[in-house]
DNA sequence: TCCGATTTTGCAAACGATTTGCAATGAAAC
DNA sequence: GTTTCATTGCAAATCGTTTGCAAAATCGGA
């Protein structure tokens, strides 16, 4: 387990590379996109879009286009969705090579996210797959408790 | 696991019981919470609200009106909340006394829904509280696949 | 280095799920 | 029955996300 909040990104990727994986798919490396990949090497929990579109200088993006890049990177596996159950997806970097499979869990209060290596319900999968006759399982695993800050801060 | 395509509720409730449920609580039991208890007891897997409205007689209620009796019996744990994520929320009845968690496996294609009753991250919820000193730690699970009559049908 | 073909962008409007304001209705207690 | 408070229906608002479209930007080749 790792505490995301402001560490650094357990695989940080060089921009460069970022941008090359784009040019290797024919991609256009464009202005937009070099700040958005740029913003979200330098994070290390997943970003909501509109934390994005916060956080990327004024008029450097659209929200449109920011959502547009979102599903095309999530297309060429460079970033992944995860799902914290609060209405808006949120996107972490994957770094290259890795499938950047993984868990967090998130305080119900503060929304700060530590994230989890293990992965438990792997194992289960090929189960399931045996008595369900599925194919080409997968999951989607959250957690969620106050953490120990928003423990002893009991006021709302 | 437990299919739940069309198979009665794995711990059926009487109406009366649930109806008296509302009494106990002290809210009212009206017409449309009726027809909407009614309909979910009938129910084995989890109905988003648009399907509920659709398969309530019309004019019986409205969609905000199920919006707030969702939320209120979500609130009395009459209900679960599941998360899909194809961003509609879905509901499905609580027996009495117990606290309904479980899983689901949902086809990615036809969005069959099997249950399933092992939980596998339970045990590790208090690992998490140790390691992490989160409190009360929930989570949710869901796994999606192609079900065994979507693999015959390749074509869209 | 300029050009044309193709992508990508910004803006505004559209969308689907959900929430809310408000006046009318209904349920339950006196 | 009347009073009181919760509940409903309807319409409008909100939020996250998607889409149409014309303008702007990128890239490969002349």
């Amino acid at each position: 387990m790792t505490a995301s909040g402001h560490s650094p990104k357990r695989s940080a990727e060089k921009l460069a590379d970022l941008t090359e994986r784009l040019r290797r798919q024919s991609r256009k490396v464009t202005g937009p996109r070099q700040a958005l990949l740029d913003l979200l090497r330098q994070q290390s929990h997943p970003l909501a879009i509109r934390e994005i579109f916060a956080a990327l200088p004024a008029g450097i993006s659209d929200l449109a286009t920011i959502y547009r890049s979102m599903h095309l990177l999530e297309q060429m596996r460079m970033v992944k969705r995860f799902d914290f159950g609060d209405g808006a997806a949120r996107f972490e970097l994957v770094p290259e090579g890795e499938d950047g499979h993984h868990h967090h869990l998130v305080c119900t209060r503060c929304s700060v996210v530590l994230e989890i290596e293990e992965c438990f319900p792997e194992h289960v999968e090929r189960s399931l797959a045996q008595t369900s006759g599925f194919q080409g399982i997968t999951h989607r695993l959250e957690f969620f408790g106050l953490c120990p800050e928003c423990q002893t801060t009991k006021s709302i």
